[in-house]
DNA sequence: ATTTGACATGTAAACGATTACAAATTAGCT
DNA sequence: AGCTAATTTGTAATCGTTTACATGTCAAAT
């Protein structure tokens, strides 16, 4: 609870001069080290970060915008994040949006408020308006999640091309009538797989079903059950399920199994992310490889870059299709 | 951009007034609040946090220590203390400690320089020493792990009853051979847990046998798979598993499945915690559930009562058997 | 002994809010 | 109108740092 004027009266200093002690920066005689050690250990001292961050203006704080800190996907990424920041002396303030706009507000206030120095944004439903709006003044980065033909940077991986390998994929091994298990499509990465899907089918020459696609505006397993329910009371069930969420597709995979429907013979199944639990199912999923820890880390270097006043490039890493027991026939 | 002397100064009144203004607990007239929003809006003010927080020396932040963001147990558990936080005011800073030292010390000293008003511990490793000394000058609350005969109130479930009740259910169904994969009996849950193992095999009479008995240092599905192997390769293995997480649950789920060895006929598991995913299984987990949500929410409340200076009791939650496919023969 | 320059230290002004306390204004009454 | 009391506003100190600038010190060079 002591101070920085008291350090420096018991070390019979100035506070500048411990002020430089504690900053490395400046040169101090070894002498006067001795004094203001001393007076520090014998005071208990510990330097205020709010008088500090007032003074530089600066909080060294990241705001990481997710819509639900129980997607491994995301957390996976905020690992990434975490150990980026830290290691640039910056802490993450965690921001589950929940999709509430009134919550995202929250958090948008920490920003013009200076709380927070630079924003990571995940959510796909954030509002973009007041993102843009917020980013004329400060430092944001997209994650995974992105707006085209915006100012701000991303990084993100070729979601059309991944859809469009994974449908591929399904094709090759015999599958004609294949369903999208998809998100809300005023997300672009729900648009942007949705174009692989039916790239792959045009260019095999199947034909694209509406029946077949379903769409889900959370990202729950049971939203996985529910869509294999509907597409199976469907007059004409599909025979391998494409899926833009590896959650998505465990709860088809679970319900699925409860008919005693066979993955994958009586159906095939693909997902995307590859989070951790997608081996641990059974049969165990084929899904698209998401590098998710190097997204983190790669959005935290983007934002401190960015911060910095350096320029910054959109950058797209790669995906990885992997096979497992839910398309080995 | 703008300060509240720019604001105070177009508006023609004084800073004082223009603090009364933003912060609503003293009077305005409102003719002067109207020259003051006027102001407010015109130079587009907000403001600064890092100001505010210096003058009344408090953060609004909260400190939440997990040994892991990757396992779904915490993140419940955060969702419980986010909303309660958000609800007052407060944000939370997430600490992913990974159980390192180092990392830990990072986060101890955010509070010591008074970066954060209080600290929600949820990590089994940590260093109690250093809690506790922390705690002298500090508000902190253990969540879930707590030490015993400590002066820092902690939110719990009666861990040794729950392992109690799971183990009676395995005998009560027939099971005279039973495993437990535990994990590091440094932390208290773990003895705790092991106790109440141990008191139901005594109750019935059956022998405990150190065989039978399985420590994994980490939390991940491969420790599970690797303890199912290692109590397979026993001369005289077990016909039932209590797990004292889902995670190693799942792994062990896994890897019975994988040898053909079914669940629960030749095998019965039990998991502990009811993460989501531990009903997506095939077969689905049995578990102990545990009030997550509402552990966190406590622990939330508790730190804020302490944070008053109000004094706070331990509590202890309720937890529930919850019998699944795992063991229903 | 004096000058020069390098280097260490001190002084004091920020950073941007909040809040005792003092001063000024207003309202209420006779 | 004149007085008092209540209410609104202003003044200035404060929170705990950092840092530009001024000052001081000391050794080397003359």
């Amino acid at each position: 609870m002591a101070n920085i004027q008291q350090v420096a009266q018991k070390a019979g200093v100035s506070v500048a001069t411990v002020s430089r002690f504690l900053n490395g920066n400046a040169k101090v005689t070894s002498k006067t080290k001795l004094k203001v050690e001393d007076a520090i250990k014998e005071l208990n001292y510990e330097p205020s970060i709010l008088g500090r961050n007032l003074r530089n203006s600066e909080s060294r704080l990241l705001l990481v915008l997710i819509p639900s800190i129980s997607n491994p996907f995301y957390t996976e990424i905020i690992n990434g994040i975490e150990d980026t920041a830290l290691n640039h002396q910056y802490n993450i303030l965690l921001c589950d949006t929940d999709s509430n706009p009134e919550r995202e507000n929250i958090y948008f206030d920490l920003m013009r408020r200076k709380l927070a120095d630079g924003i990571i944004s995940m959510d796909p439903a954030v509002n973009r308006e007041k993102l843009h709006e917020l980013a004329e003044h400060h430092a944001i980065i997209q994650c995974s999640e992105y707006t085209e033909n915006g100012s701000i940077p991303y990084v993100t991986i070729d979601n059309e091309a991944a859809a469009y390998q994974a449908v591929k994929h399904l094709i090759k091994i015999g599958h004609h009538k294949i369903a999208l298990i998809n998100s809300d499509e005023t997300f672009l990465y729900a648009r942007q797989r949705r174009k692989g899907y039916e790239k792959a089918l045009t260019e095999f020459n199947l034909p694209i079903q509406e029946d077949w696609i379903y769409h889900t505006h959370q990202l729950g397993f049971e939203n996985g059950q529910q869509a294999v329910r509907k597409l199976l009371h469907l007059h004409d069930p599909p025979t391998a399920i494409f899926t833009v969420s590896d959650i998505l597709a465990i709860g088809a995979l679970k319900e699925l199994n409860a008919r005693g429907i066979q993955v994958p013979n009586d159906m095939a199944v693909i997902g995307f992310d590859k989070i951790i639990f997608s081996s641990m199912t059974n049969p165990t999923l084929t899904t698209i490889s998401q590098p998710m820890y190097k997204m983190g880390c790669t959005a935290a270097t983007m934002l401190l870059d960015k911060m910095k006043g350096q320029p910054v490039d959109n950058i797209t890493l790669d995906h990885e299709l992997v096979i497992r027991e839910s398309t080995m026939g």
